[in-house]
DNA sequence: CATGAAAGCCATGGTAA
DNA sequence: TTACCATGGCTTTCATG
């Protein structure tokens, strides 16, 4: 399975203008694309049915509303059972804190990535929740001392 | 440096949802967080203007384009001298490939996520591209087997 | 068959009270 | 906060290459 159906050259214009800003019109997405706005509309529901072009999103500075802490936590399981694994994505599924979460090949199962609002908030997710749960053997926690560079914009 | 000047629970709420969809009209809006359009407009405006709301982006989902390879890299400087970093940090920002990076404390400098299409693809971008940079003094790759969650959704 | 132009309806943003 | 109005975008239709 390499390459989608039919993604032509105006379609990754497309997806990278929406990339970087959501709320464009279709007539300035048809303009900066060099299309016209009605055939602009068709390709942009044609990339959404497709599952292709996603959700828009608003992204919120972490910083400004006291979540300037980001620890990536390494983890092992206890056991690589299918009701090990499953009952631990559900809860990384359910936990907001838990932003980004990686199955790992190497040394650790899973690689978490965890926003806190101080390191006395971080140690009572650590201890309390994310060790307390039946599936966790051990984490490994290391903080971020600052989030040089943030991108939700794939090279398309 | 705590808490924000005046992010009340309704600024809350229009946080949550603006951060779930950004195509929100503020008719919308304004019924799910209980208040009037005028007066969401406003408050949006407000938290815009604050920076605590970013920009609205539009995800895709990675796989569908080819770039279903995550590569999490920790990087290790060969020298922490202002220019080097100030260099490395550059390169970081300028790679479309390389989605995020950290500045760790602990053993390593930098953890970088990077997205590539295949394992093929990945190599090039670790022997000519990073490792050929002059900042870099080693990398250390691990592959993720799947992402197993990935949120823009910060907790408010 | 996909594109581009045109047009009407509707919802939205912004203002005034 | 509510009500209003004008603006502009969304969506369909149609003709064309």
């Amino acid at each position: 399975m390499k390459s989608n159906p039919a993604i032509d050259d105006i379609d990754k214009r497309i997806l990278k203008e929406l990339q970087v800003d959501a709320l464009l019109s279709h007539a300035e997405l048809a303009e900066r694309v060099g299309s016209s706005p009605a055939s602009c509309w068709r390709r942009v529901k044609a990339l959404e049915h497709a599952g292709i072009l996603g959700p828009a999103v608003r992204l919120l500075d972490a910083g400004k509303i006291d979540l300037g802490v980001n620890v990536l936590c390494n983890v092992r399981m206890r056991s690589h059972a299918r009701a090990s694994i499953e009952e631990f994505e559900d809860f990384v599924a359910r936990r907001a804190e838990i932003m980004d979460c990686y199955s790992m090949s190497g040394d650790w199962d899973y690689l978490l990535r965890i926003v806190a609002v101080d390191v006395a908030d971080y140690e009572h997710f650590l201890m309390r929740i994310l060790l307390g749960h039946p599936s966790v053997a051990t984490a490994s926690s290391h903080f971020a001392l600052s989030q040089t560079k943030y991108s939700t914009r794939l090279p398309v």
